[in-house]
DNA sequence: TTTAGTGTCATAATACACTATGACACTAAA
DNA sequence: TTTAGTGTCATAGTGTATTATGACACTAAA
């Protein structure tokens, strides 16, 4: 996997993982690669993905069976989906509507964006 | 200054100024703080301001005068408006409208960011 | 019981951001 | 010339992410 210099690599790995689950590649109750095997196939150490697991676990998204491996908690999509709303509302969009003002987009800049919303939106909202 | 511990200070400092510079508090032709002024002001070694001044001047938003100071670039505004605007457009539009699609925000999440680019692309553009 | 696969922990080594500090060259003004 | 303020460079120390490796406890299945 290619890695972002201005981003820790376990928090990298726990974004990935964090996707998969939230695009139900891995399921509650799943078991997740071992340590060693999601290691070897991202290239990275063993204690690096301890890491990431670890802090997964803290946060109620993994669960830990020792000598047998880690699997997706029960809510863990509705967790990270929380944790993601919330960091996104609060601190992503604020940074982005300032930016936006800050750089004077125009309207041809923003229409793929605004596109791309209206069309993710209308379809299950109200 | 308040620093954000997932991203390197120097950089952090260097986004301050371009801000700075793209809000007009500095302009071109003016003198930036000293190297051990800033340093002193944002509580941080006089290398780390040493290093933020540097890149700033190979990406040609800095000039530097030894033994008088580092000075605001003719086109500094431009060089920065250019390379974030195409940073944003290529990197963080994608990824946004990505998180919007995997969090499945409702319209009513996206009232306000919605209303704020509104407001600030209508001033402008034709 | 043995074996292979789990997680877990400890240690040492490397790389790099950041700090601390001193010394030096350059410039402008007293 | 002297002085104070610039940038510049070198050195050493700290903290932490990451790697590398070995050893050990636990579990399931042969």
């Amino acid at each position: 996997m290619e890695f972002n210099e201005s981003r820790n690599i376990f928090l990298q790995i726990a974004d990935w993982l964090c996707e998969q689950i939230l695009q139900k590649k891995f399921a509650p109750g799943d078991r997740v690669p071992s340590v060693r095997e999601l290691a070897e196939e991202m290239e990275v150490n063993r204690n690096t993905v301890m890491r990431t697991y670890s802090i997964l676990q803290d946060q109620g998204i993994l669960d830990n069976k020792r000598g047998i491996g880690f699997f997706v908690a029960e809510k863990a999509a509705l967790k990270i989906h929380q944790r993601q709303k919330e960091a996104f509302l609060q601190q992503e969009l604020p940074q982005l509507v300032h930016k936006v003002k800050l750089l004077q987009l125009s309207k041809d800049d923003l229409k793929p964006i605004l596109n791309a919303l209206k069309e993710t939106t209308n379809e299950d909202q109200q």
